[in-house]
DNA sequence: TTATAATGTAATGCA
DNA sequence: TGCATTACATTATT
């Protein structure tokens, strides 16, 4: 046996086949101890006891230990690695929770662009109905401006949406589809729009280029305050 | 160190229960004796066999614990564990891209709102310059006043932002509701956008039903902005 | 120094 | 074989 360790320790620096002998060792000692696997009894108390308190104190530990049957450094461990599963489990709910609520805005959103087109479709139904909509010495500058620009806040965000698109692998698989469904939507917005006959429609360069700029998330830690970027 | 081991062996001989023996080597602070972490060697080529094929077949496996001095199912284990510990950092990938494309449609959504904010806004104006609005059976009492209407669009909006503020912290509460309540919202923005008699959208239930439901909770999270409504 | 949180890794046992 | 579990190690922190 003594051999058998020293052994080891030698072979330590050979770092060869010393792992077969550790693995006997192991192997013996866990038949000795033939306790892998905690009882349902133990596991029931143990878990008990987490949901009161995940990191109990030395004293409850040993308390424990004693009570199962189990070595004190065994229920140490048994909470850590309980407390690492709560963890990676912790986080999976996350994700869950996150894909659900990314689930529900993008609805939303979907819903949103729906409306947002039949506004569109209104304001040109509208337009129509008045010959000549917008005689630019009646209204205030800046919702003249608006009106004017209407076209073009539309064309931005047409061009936001679709420069969404191809980045936005995000949310996973079934995601895909729902982006094809905003690329089509958004194309019939934008004809909606560009029947608008006052053509303010100002390619100006690409919006996309606004896009790059947040994708570390940080950026927009106050997303209300971002109506500036087409307010131009 | 080969005393640590000496130790450890020792107390096995002697008998004692085998608690008391895993208490030694524990005690024993294994520092450098206990090695059963692979070589370097041995990881390098693992891991450049895992990055071709993470499950390979066993010929390969066989070969491969000829090559490394280890057990074949050691070899196998390995690749196991090494999968679910690939598996488990995807998870923390995928939330990752997850979180940031959330925050990405949330800025498009918030745009978007603004938008339609705006649209609302010139679908007014357009209506007030157009010197009779709507035919009264149509629009609600309110709703035919000049910035009454819009105001009403703000209120509603307002109500669909009161009930998403309290998951404005972030995306982790859960709004299965909200839908149901947006869409109603978007109909009665809609009906009061309404002016072309094509009859689509006749009057629903009144939106004041939703206002008692939420709490304002995070209103105060962006004083200075003014797209609190409309927020998510 | 001890204790332990956090992370990683080898191995076990069951379905 | 996949998966959860046990045990142990390593590193960093207090």
């Amino acid at each position: 046996m003594l051999a058998a360790a020293a052994k080891a320790e030698v072979s330590l620096s050979s770092g060869d086949s010393e792992l077969n002998v550790m693995a006997n060792i192991w192997k013996s000692k866990s038949k000795n101890t033939n306790r892998k696997r905690f009882t349902d009894e133990q596991i029931r108390l143990l878990e008990s006891m987490f949901k009161t308190e995940s990191r109990p104190e030395m004293e409850i530990k040993y308390k424990l230990a004693n009570e199962l049957g189990l070595h004190p450094r065994q229920v140490a461990i048994w909470f850590q690695n309980r407390r690492a599963r709560s963890k990676s489990k912790l986080i999976e709910q996350e994700y869950n929770l996150l894909k659900r609520s990314y689930d529900n805005l993008a609805s939303k959103f979907d819903s949103l662009k729906n409306e947002n087109q039949r506004l569109l479709i209104q304001l040109q139904k509208l337009r129509n109905l008045m010959g000549k909509p917008q005689d630019p010495g009646k209204c205030s500058d800046k919702e003249c401006d608006n009106m004017d620009t209407h076209s073009d806040a539309e064309e931005k965000t047409n061009r936001l949406l679709d420069c969404n698109q191809p980045k936005n692998r995000g949310p996973l698989r079934e995601d895909s589809s729902e982006n094809l469904e905003y690329v089509t939507e958004e194309a019939d917005i934008l004809k909606m729009a560009e029947i608008v006959p006052d053509g303010s429609f100002i390619s100006t360069g690409n919006w996309c280029s606004f896009e790059l700029n947040f994708e570390s998330g940080g950026v927009l830690d106050h997303p209300s305050c971002s109506s500036e970027w087409w307010e131009i």
